[in-house]
DNA sequence: ACCTGAACACCGTTCAAGT
DNA sequence: ACCTGAACACCGTTCAAGT
């Protein structure tokens, strides 16, 4: 919250206006900040260059000067979460798991800002976080025998797959609240069973499944599974 | 192109105003036909509810009697495509390339649409087109012998990967001619070579496999070959 | 060098009014 | 019932002007 209209007098003493007026200068981590904030409180739709601006009291032309493009400051939020992410310490005996986990992260990682995955889905992550997380991933693939095309391929498969699922996840989380989920997957499982089915009778007969099909977790971990038994498949 | 400042005078003979001045009436098929068009024309960005009512000689309000919401519009879009796909009939001794023809029939008929998978990534697709293409890939998967669950699993997974690859290669494609693409994963390559190698050890050794690392198809039918297999894994 | 106000050229959607 | 003009409440970005 920021009053602006109604501001506290000074305090007595030595802080005077020579503090407070010349409020911190903008930076790229100040407009990290706000905008990362702001994908927090009200999704991806409510990042505007004008909202970012706003949360910082300023105009939207004053970020220019500091972020070249609403597309940079998405890149720099993705760049922001990568640099989070754990990694782990590669071990050859553990290697299929590691992945996994490297897997997790990135997509959990992603969750834990709304829909964010919608915007990195967008480009080749180049940042330094990004760098560092591909590095170790080529490292335990590596480790886990695979010839190098196999693993250049592996490193741009497993990131596509938690992006894709995080992104699928959080738009359908965005549109309801946790309630309303529940009946918004009860009525397509009901949608799927009331399908004529003479037409559609592959899709009535599954139609359980195909819905309740266990948490959107269990879901993750199987493609997850399907994935890195794949690749292993290529391995000595 | 339309004339409206300075229109042709009315044709000498029968052809008198009463055929040309009602002009067709707008239509859901219509609205869908221009949205497509423009999409085909300029890219997903292109499409607005104020492009697809200009190519229809109107205004954009005029739209809204026959479409919901740009979201509606954007399912009909793809709706549209799923219609078209190519469905082969079932055979339990093809059964694996069968689901790949499928897998790739989404993929191409998306991408035959500049980044339109960008639209196709939102949302469950409950269209009846949609529909009897899941039907389909249902019954080929359960020819393969795999449990429901992982049938159910397999109908989620597959399509996802279609698109999301789409996606991703269609947003690479729309940022550059032909030519700037080459320039463009040349540059990618060396900035991989050139970074400092105590960093980014692994990165660095792989930039040919990486970037070079064949042409996109054959990356997709990697992943393809990788899904595909897993999921063969859990068959009887 | 950094910041700003104002403007440009757009959006999706609504709504009262027309036919 | 279908269509329209005008308006509302937004966008990202640019640019001349200020400090």
């Amino acid at each position: 919250m920021v009053f602006v209209s109604s501001p506290m007098p000074p305090r007595p003493g030595r802080r005077s206006r020579i503090t407070e007026l010349p409020r911190e200068p903008l930076s790229r981590e100040r407009i990290v900040d706000a905008a990362m904030a702001i994908v927090d409180a009200g999704g991806l739709d409510a990042l505007s260059m004008r909202s970012v601006a706003l949360a910082l009291g300023t105009g939207p032309a004053s970020l220019y000067a500091h972020v070249a493009s609403k597309e940079e400051l998405l890149d720099l939020l993705i760049e922001r979460v990568a640099v989070g992410l754990e990694r782990p310490e590669p071990d050859a005996e553990h290697w299929q798991e590691q992945v996994k986990d490297m897997v997790r992260a990135i997509h959990y990682g992603l969750l834990a800002h709304r829909d964010l995955a919608r915007a990195s889905l967008a480009n080749i992550p180049l940042g330094e976080g990004a760098l560092t997380w591909s590095d170790r991933l080529i490292e335990i693939l590596k480790l886990g025998g695979l010839p190098d095309q196999v693993v250049a391929y592996g490193v741009d498969l497993l990131p596509l797959y938690a992006v894709a699922t995080a992104y699928e996840y959080a738009l359908n989380a965005e549109r309801m609240s946790s309630e309303e989920g529940e009946r918004y997957i009860q009525e397509i499982r009901e949608y799927f069973a009331a399908l004529p089915p003479d037409r559609f009778p592959h899709v009535v007969a599954l139609a359980g499944p195909l819905t309740a099909g266990g948490t959107e977790g269990e879901r993750f971990e199987f493609g997850l599974d399907v994935l890195v038994a794949g690749l292993a498949a290529y391995g000595r």
